[in-house]
DNA sequence: GCGTATTTTGTCATATTTTGGCATAATAGG
DNA sequence: CCTATTATGCCAAAATATGACAAAATACGC
């Protein structure tokens, strides 16, 4: 499972070191070195080749035509780009991505269990400061866990 | 099951270590020599490993797009650490906790039957002077015991 | 209270991970 | 086809985590 957070530096070509804990994950859980990489909502979500293939394959069972399909495939299917990751453990985060988010110096992974996210410092910290709240509203959602 | 209050120094790296009653207790009733940490109002908490995970199988279940899901999961899931106890019996605490609560000299580790928190040595005596105020309206509410 | 056993802490050496730099390869544009 | 730009592979330095050992502190039994 992908969890926690980690901040890495990006170089200038849009270079950066994939969390090992996140690598030994998507080694031993999931068989793959590819990622999927996306948008969703204020960052960059990943998703290991092999679940994402599982997500594509849902998607495809959607009645085809109807506007919430289409618009839901624009935004995820239309952003995703698949990086491999290198035998330092980087991937290249392609620019249009990297663009979008403005993720320039530093970025944080956030592990999310079958997924985890890439933000910008910046929009990072800014959700940070409203997540206890958000997570306070959420539990009353969840409370039976 | 946890119980009561131990402070531990902890090094400049991060590493502390955990309170032995606890790591007996771990061993025999949870069968793990693995914890996770994460953050939880205004302390690092402490769930032994096998606990854990039944808490992600039961949000795994939860829709990943659904709005109230990603909001927990980012808060929970993502300060979520594994930590492994050493053979010394201490674990690492990963530097984005111990920023978060300002965790630099000592720490208080805070009993709590099937899990434990980890408190700043400043955040834990501020929150002791409101403790049993707390605890009285806590009382009204409590009723089945 | 004293001696022994256990637990906690500090330090150092080693291993792993992350980062930066550079040379070469691939690609796109003119 | 040549040039400019971007991507890739490789190496090494820096930063960080881990393991081992030993000293200090604390708890425990007598």
């Amino acid at each position: 499972m992908f969890r926690g957070q980690f901040i890495h530096k990006i170089s200038k070509t849009g270079r950066i070191s994939v969390p090992s804990k996140f690598r030994d994950n998507l080694q031993k859980k999931y068989k793959t070195r590819s990622l999927v990489l996306s948008t969703f909502e204020n960052s960059i979500i990943c998703y290991p080749l092999t679940e994402w293939e599982k997500l594509e394959k849902k998607i495809l069972d959607l009645p085809q035509f109807k506007r919430e399909t289409i618009e839901f495939e624009r935004y995820l299917i239309g952003n995703a780009h698949e990086c491999e990751i290198d035998g330092e453990g980087r991937i290249m985060v392609p620019n249009i991505l990297r663009n979008t988010f403005k993720i320039n110096d530093s970025a944080i992974f956030v592990g999310l269990l079958s997924r985890f996210e890439i933000w910008s410092e910046k929009d990072w910290n800014k959700s940070v400061k409203t997540s206890f709240k958000k997570f306070q509203n959420s539990r009353e959602v969840i409370n039976e866990l």
